[in-house]
DNA sequence: GTGAAAGCGCTAACAG
DNA sequence: CTGTTAGCGCTTTCAC
C-alpha cells in the first residue's frame, strides 16, 4: 500500500500539502493541487483511514447493534439510518448480536476504541453490559430502558399493544391470548401492560393461562402458539411482533384453524411479508424507516454538540386486514 | 478516555510493560502483572484499538460486504459465517451497499486501512471498483466474477436454472418465462445460459419477449411480471430469486391469476417465508449457512497461510412445493 | 502557499 | 523481567 510520503515524493512536495491538498484543497495552490492529485492517481494512494483517525480522534462511522440480522424489521430501520448517514457523511458498520451480550459489547468497544464515533442500539442486551456507567454517543431505537438515561426514539409501547386489543375486544372477542418477546424485556412490559389496561378496562379478568413468551423469532412464535393452544381456548390472538404473528399463524393453520374464523390474529411491525402472507395479516405499523432516520439525526446532533433529546415517540397505526374478524359463535 | 500512559503512572512502570501485561501476560512477573491490572480496573481504562492497529497491522476483524439487507437470502449466510467468525475469534462487521459501488468501496477501504484483516464479498459491485487488481484478504460468495482470481464459494448457476426450467417442462410447460436479476451480472449470464440450455435441449426456441429483469427485490419481481404478463402468454415462470419469485406471485394473484392452476412458479434460494406463503412457493434452495461457513473458513486459511482456494461449488437441491403442477390445458 | 516537526496511542525490537 | 526508543501513517500548528 502507498502512503502520503511516497505520493509527496512523486509530487516533489512535502506530506503535509498532500495532507492539506485532500482535506483542505482550497489552502493549496492550484498547481501544486493538480501534481498532487497525479501522484495520487499514479501511485494508486488511498488514504489510512486509521491513521488519520488515530490523528483526529474522528472516525467519521458509527455502528448499528442488531439483535438478529434474520428479523426483517430492523432492515428497514436500518436503511432510514443510512440514508441519513450517507447524506451527513457517515459511514455505517453492523453488528449482529445473535441475542448475546458479549458481541453487543465487542461492537461497544468500536466506539470506546475509537473505529466508530457512536454506536445506535436497536437490541435490549446492552444494560447487562453498561454497568460502568459507561458513556459514549450512543442512542437507543425501538427498545428502552427507564433506568438508563439513553436518547431513545421508539413507539408508545403501551397504548399500541392496547389499542390491538382494545380493536380485538370491539370486535366482540373476549378469549384472547397473546405472545410475547422476552419477559424482562421493557418493550414487553410495556406491552403486557397494554393487553391488562384494554382487558380489565373491558372488563375481563387477566387469566395467566392466555399468555405464553418467544423470542420475536417466527420459530418462536410457532412453538408458542402450539403451547397456547393446548392450555388455552381463544379466539384472538395478539402478538408482540410480525415474527412471531406469521409463525403462529402458520402453527394455527397447521393445527387445522381457520384464520381469521377459528382465530382472528393480530401482529406488530407491519413487515414486508405481512401483506402477502394468506390471510394477509392485521398489524400495529411501526414507521421502520422514520424510526431510522430519527435515531440517526438524534445521534449526529449529539456528536456534533453533545444536545440531547431525550425519548422520542412517534406515532403507529392499526392497518385492519384479513388475519382478523368479527366475533363469531362457532 | 485514559491512555496507557496514565495506567503505567499509576502502576509505577513503562508503557511498555503495561502493553506486554495486556499482550503476552506471560512475560511480565506476577506481581507487576497484578498492579498493572488494577490500575487498568481503577482509571476505567481500555485500549484504543485504532493506535493498536496501526501499530500491529492487524484486527482480528472481518467485514462482510452485502448488497441489500432487505433480501434474506443474505441473513443465513451471515449467520453462517458469523458462527466460524466466533469461533476462531474473529469480530465480523456487516456493511450495506444497498446496490452501490461507492458504498461497496467504504468498505473495502476498512480491509486497506487495516480496521479490517479481510472481507467477504456478497456482492457484485466490487469489480468495478478493484480497477487496481488491488489484492487483499478476500472471498466471494455467491456471486463470482471469472475474470478476477478470487477464492469463491457458490453454486452451479447454470445446473441450478437448467434444473429448474427442466423440472417445468418434465410438467408439461412449453411457455416458460423468466424474471432475470441485473443481465449483466455474472450469475445471471449462467441461469440464463442454464434456461436457454434446457429449452433448447426440448427443441425450443427462446422467446426474448419471455424474459424480463429485476433486481432480486420483491419490488423488481411484481413489477416484472407485470411486464412479462403484458407481453407475454407464459404457463410457467422461472425466478432467479425467492424475493422477486414471492413479488411476482403477488403480482399474479392480484391480477387474477391462479397459481399454480394458471401459473407455475418456480423461485431460487429458499428463504424462511418461501414455505409459509399461500400457495408455498417451489424453489431450488441453497446451502445458505453452508455457504457462509465455507467462505469463512476459506478466509481464514487465507488470513493464515495465504492457501488459496479457488472456486468451491456448493450443491442445491429442488424443493417441490405447490406452486408448480403440471401443465393443463385452459 | 508550503515545509518542518511534533505527536495521536500503541507495540516491538533492543538493551540491560 | 522491565525500560528506552523508534516508529506505524497521518494531520496540524508554527514558522517561513
Amino acid at each position: 500500500m502507498p502512503t502520503i510520503k511516497e505520493v509527496a515524493l512523486l509530487a516533489g512536495v512535502s506530506t503535509a500539502t498532500v495532507s492539506r491538498a485532500m482535506m483542505n484543497p482550497q489552502q493549496v495552490a492550484e498547481k501544486t493541487r493538480r501534481k498532487v492529485e497525479a501522484a495520487i492517481a499514479e501511485v494508486g494512494y488511498s488514504p489510512n483511514a486509521i491513521a488519520r483517525n488515530l490523528r483526529t480522534s474522528e472516525s467519521k462511522t458509527i455502528v448499528v447493534i442488531i439483535p438478529d440480522i434474520e428479523n426483517m424489521f430492523f432492515a428497514k430501520i436500518v436503511r432510514g439510518i443510512q440514508t441519513i448517514a450517507q447524506q451527513q457523511g457517515y459511514k455505517v458498520l453492523l453488528g449482529d448480536t445473535v441475542h448475546n451480550a458479549t458481541l453487543a459489547n465487542d461492537y461497544l468497544e468500536l466506539v470506546r476504541s475509537k473505529q466508530a464515533d457512536g454506536v445506535i442500539s436497536l437490541t435490549a442486551e446492552l444494560p447487562k453490559v453498561l454497568q460502568h456507567g459507561t458513556s459514549m454517543p450512543m442512542v437507543m431505537a425501538c427498545e428502552y430502558f427507564p433506568d438508563f438515561p439513553i436518547p431513545t426514539v421508539r413507539i408508545d409501547n403501551q397504548a399500541a399493544a392496547y389499542q390491538a386489543v382494545k380493536y380485538l375486544l370491539e370486535l366482540g372477542h373476549k378469549q384472547i391470548a397473546y405472545i410475547s418477546g422476552p419477559l424482562d424485556n421493557p418493550i414487553c412490559i410495556a406491552r403486557s401492560a397494554g393487553y391488562r389496561q384494554a382487558m380489565q378496562e373491558a372488563g375481563y379478568s387477566i387469566n395467566e393461562l392466555a399468555k405464553e413468551e418467544g423470542d420475536f423469532s417466527f420459530h418462536s412464535g410457532h412453538a408458542a402458539f402450539e403451547r397456547l393452544h393446548r392450555q388455552y381456548k381463544m379466539s384472538a390472538l395478539f402478538c408482540f411482533n410480525d415474527m412471531m404473528a406469521l409463525g403462529a399463524m402458520r402453527s394455527a393453520i397447521s393445527l387445522g384453524l381457520k384464520v381469521p374464523d377459528d382465530l382472528s390474529i393480530v401482529g406488530m411491525d407491519d413487515l414486508l411479508f405481512s401483506q402477502y402472507t394468506d390471510p394477509q395479516l392485521t398489524t400495529i405499523m411501526q414507521p421502520q424507516t422514520l424510526i431510522g432516520e430519527t435515531a440517526m439525526q438524534i445521534l449526529i446532533k449529539i456528536l456534533n454538540a453533545k444536545t440531547v433529546h431525550q425519548d422520542n415517540v412517534l406515532q403507529t397505526q392499526l392497518l385492519v386486514r384479513s388475519s382478523s374478524r368479527r366475533y363469531q359463535k362457532l
